[in-house]
DNA sequence: CCGGCTATGTAATATCATCACATGAGCTAC
DNA sequence: GTAGCTCATGTGATGATATTACATAGCCGG
């Protein structure tokens, strides 16, 4: 366990820094997206995150999260979780050197408790680098997802 | 370029010969998703696959399409591509000594044409399993899956 | 004030996947 | 033989995830 509400408190902190300082504008709505994946520390589905937004009266459609999600994203401040089709907040600082996504984050998926892990990812080139290379691929993105069961978990079983 | 005929072909006794080996019942629906697949080096959503099969009278509901699928990749035949929500054919010819699957594959997809490569993975522990180890964490499944352009786009290009 | 930009509101639709229940084909026990 | 079993299929409905299209509103520089 951790303090986490020190933990949501610093990372709203920073997210408003840098908005400030890179001119972007961090509305209600986005703002709150990001606020209900920092409470958890699990990925959460859109729609999950849709039916918060609608209860508190912040929007009831798609769109409004969809649109807060592409956002967050872009900026670094939230990650897609591919294998859960789900989204869970960074908790890599990223400082966004050129406004940008600056880390290549791994990540480590419960299978029963849901939650994630963000890996701080090695120097050096990976499996998938090194098989891009030798193809002349150009890789842009890439995606490493493990799912399996966490240290809590495992002692729970 | 290679012999695509002959590619085919190949991966489909292969299929045969796995199956009768080992009690499976590739059925003709199944087989015929199998070919559709490996018609194609490219990942297939599960409709699109799903129209061909409807085309030719295999079936026209979803079930029909995902019932093949899940069996294909549960013996290892296909893979499933978490990044395009697509499918496509196991290029790895897995002898699946304990009638599992056999190997951990990471993909790179050409967002242009949409093509992939199956990679055969290295041996050793990559990021995810370094990640795991220190946090406790039992993989039992991963995914790697890069996008960008392949040799042949980037040519092009 | 106007025109452009960004963000939001809203309805509809597209895309991907599963559920529930009925049917049929092959096999074994008795 | 036939009852019961397992596996695969047929079919309709539904659920879950995501995007399009177009209208509206605030803001800001010219
Ligand atoms: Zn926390
Ligand atoms: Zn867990
Ligand atoms: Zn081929
Ligand atoms: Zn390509």
């Amino acid at each position: 366990m951790h303090d986490h509400a020190a933990c949501i408190a610093r990372a709203m902190a920073r997210a408003d820094a840098r908005c400030g300082a890179e001119g972007l504008q961090l509305t209600p709505a986005r703002r709150r997206v990001l606020e209900i994946l920092l409470e958890e520390h699990r990925a959460l589905g859109a729609y999950d995150i849709l039916d918060r937004l609608r209860a508190e009266g912040l929007g009831s459609q798609p769109p409004i999260v969809y649109r807060a999600l592409d956002f967050l994203m872009k900026h670094g401040f939230v990650h897609r979780i591919e294998t859960l089709n789900a989204f869970v907040a960074c908790t890599e600082p990223t400082p966004g050197d050129r406004g940008d996504i600056a880390h290549m984050p791994a990540f480590l998926i419960c299978r029963t408790c849901r939650h994630v892990i963000e890996t701080v990812a090695e120097r050096g080139p990976g499996k998938l680098e090194t098989a891009a290379d030798s193809a002349g691929f150009a890789i842009e993105h890439a995606v490493r997802e493990a799912e399996g069961l966490c240290a809590a978990c495992r002692a729970a079983a």
